[in-house]
DNA sequence: AAAAAAAATGACAACCTTGTCATATCCTGG
DNA sequence: CCAGGATATGACAAGGTTGTCATTTTTTTT
């Protein structure tokens, strides 16, 4: 196994230099600096994890705070999360927090200690906490948001663009021939229920068609029971939707669910797009169409932007708000309308 | 922060032995012994992990190989890995993997060098690899399989008791009423659709009821689709049941879905119930009542079994087979058989 | 009871990195 | 060309643990 020390002889200077260069200190000539990496390159170094932490008293791990695990949403990030802390060649420490309960002050303080991390993940729901990221600034510990239900100002973030995604799924319905879809919205405490609805409007504006009304845009809550009953009255109404674009893949479960009561058959007569790509869009059948969140892509750039923060710096903390790119999954549940419907 | 000399101090002993009492080792009078636990304990002394893994060259993070992650099942399982270590105050090295591929020896060699566990956990379909199983073998690593398909002889292994489960939660649909009780099989090549069915059928028998037949017991396949067009089958039926009780969560979805297409209601006229407790059980409505698969119990006791064995004995692995205790979760999705179905 | 063997314990180095502080080198302006 | 400051580099200790090997204590044997 090579060690600072040999990359030191072999660059011929002193381990520190050495570890200069690699924490990127100043005070290196470029020539060094150049000289240095050269001979890791060449002896195919990597520095001693156990070691590092040691001497510096604080974890490589990156820590992730979440709260209720329950959604497949959730999953799905703590998964993307793991695999992106496993490529990056970092542990992940987890912890699972309740911030509902009052002692959540001293169990953030516990698991900081504990775990020694000096960067976190926050996820839904906890990084819309703002008392919380006061713990973390007064603690000096880096985070960042991924995917917060609303932009805090000068924090470090990761998301996606919902309503652009939301345009392109509706445009993609409507290239199918259909005229007339529903939208079934989320929960609108979340600012992702109203950017998915504004970007599923404009669409429909964009094409020449009516702004929807009421009788074509429904709530659902992000709630399957809410999404159900919802679904089964638009698709009751007097001029029922050929296609129907809900805002989660749950309550596109739902869509299906009320499509079955009521006899239609998808996609032949009707059509279905979610959103998310949870486990779920792919277990029922016909699989469905929808909007593929960039989960794995965001947790990578979450660690890179813990990553590439200055270790020691503490002041150059520009926040940078990162977009991942979504992508249109097609499956199964979208069809053009067949002409026999109305 | 109190370290291995101050617990050395306190105990009147040399640092050395406090080492040895830490890990196992022999060679320590039991009155010693004794003396640097009680030190430990007022001193509240947790050893430096850094410090430890630095000078043996082994991490103490726990290694958890898995698959294809997009089954609710696996992320419930990773949830309750991640959960588990956290509590145990160890990191999860997590490896992506992909056994179909040709170069997955190289893979796993590549897992163990980088991250220098010891100890890894196999979740499905990883853990029925005996392959795989004989390359760490080789390696020396420890292991433990977490839920697999078939028990492998001399290999420590946790998982549930799927027959007693099944055969549970078919009493609890006869304690309901029902007497004609549907059953949506799983893949047969999983012993634990055998298990499933066994436990049911095992219920139905000591009831004083027929064995079931065909109409009653139909393939899934662990497949939503499949499971869709089974369920929908056995209610077209001329005498079909009031309950149905499918191996899996998913499957159950599935037959809500063939019960919305055929007009029965939930529960009023027809009962179901599912298997695993996935995360699908409590989105769609009205929420399914499963067999709640002792995901975080399971996990707690592979860490254990990893932890116990001694660090450095080898021989003494002997296999322990551990089975951890379900639960039957009531929803919505069951009640007593409507009296004018029939 | 002495000698030998076995068991228990301890002193100290080693692991690899980073921080401190001292030293060497470079550059600037007179 | 030199003084002085700025910059670059290096020597060495420290961090908490475990391995090696020597030493002390206990037990067994004669």
């Amino acid at each position: 196994m090579t060690t600072i020390i040999d990359v030191a002889k072999a660059a011929g200077v002193s381990i520190k230099t050495v570890s200069r260069v690699m924490n990127n200190q100043a005070n290196v000539r470029e020539e060094t600096r150049r000289r240095v990496h050269a001979a890791m390159q060449d002896l195919n170094y990597s520095p001693n994890e156990a070691a590092r932490r040691m001497r510096s008293g604080r974890s490589s791990a990156i820590g992730m705070l979440y709260g209720d695990p329950s959604s497949g949403y959730q999953s799905r990030l703590n998964h993307a999360m793991m695999q992106a802390c496993a490529q990056a060649g970092r542990y992940l420490a987890v912890g699972l927090f309740d911030e509902a309960k009052s002692e959540w002050k001293e169990q953030l303080e516990a698991f900081l200690d504990r775990t020694k991390v000096d960067s976190v993940v926050l996820v839904p729901p906890m990084c819309d906490s703002s008392i919380l990221q006061e713990c973390l600034n007064e603690r000096e510990t880096r985070f960042v948001l991924l995917s917060p239900s609303r932009a805090a100002p000068g924090v470090a973030a990761v998301s996606m663009d919902d309503q652009r995604a939301a345009r392109e799924m509706t445009e993609y319905l409507l290239g199918l021939g259909h005229r007339r879809i529903g939208h079934i919205a989320g929960n609108p405490d979340h600012i992702a229920s109203l950017l998915r609805r504004q970007g599923y409007e404009e669409a429909i504006v964009a094409a020449g068609l009516e702004k929807p009304d009421d009788a074509l845009v429904v709530e659902g809550g992000f709630d399957f029971r809410m999404a159900l009953s919802s679904a089964e009255k638009m698709l009751a109404g007097p001029d029922r939707p050929t296609a129907i674009f809900a805002a989660s893949d749950d309550m596109a479960a739902a869509a299906y669910m009320a499509a079955g009561r009521m006899g239609l058959s998808i996609p032949e007569q009707l059509s279905i797009a979610g959103f998310d790509d949870v486990p779920i869009a792919n277990t029922i059948w016909p699989s469905l169409t929808t909007v593929a969140q960039p989960f794995e892509q965001m947790a990578v750039e979450a660690i890179r932007l813990l990553s590439g923060q200055s270790s020691y710096g503490g002041s150059d903390t520009k926040a940078e708000m990162i977009v991942a790119p979504h992508e249109i999954v097609v499956r199964g549940s979208c069809a053009a309308p067949s002409l026999q419907v109305h």
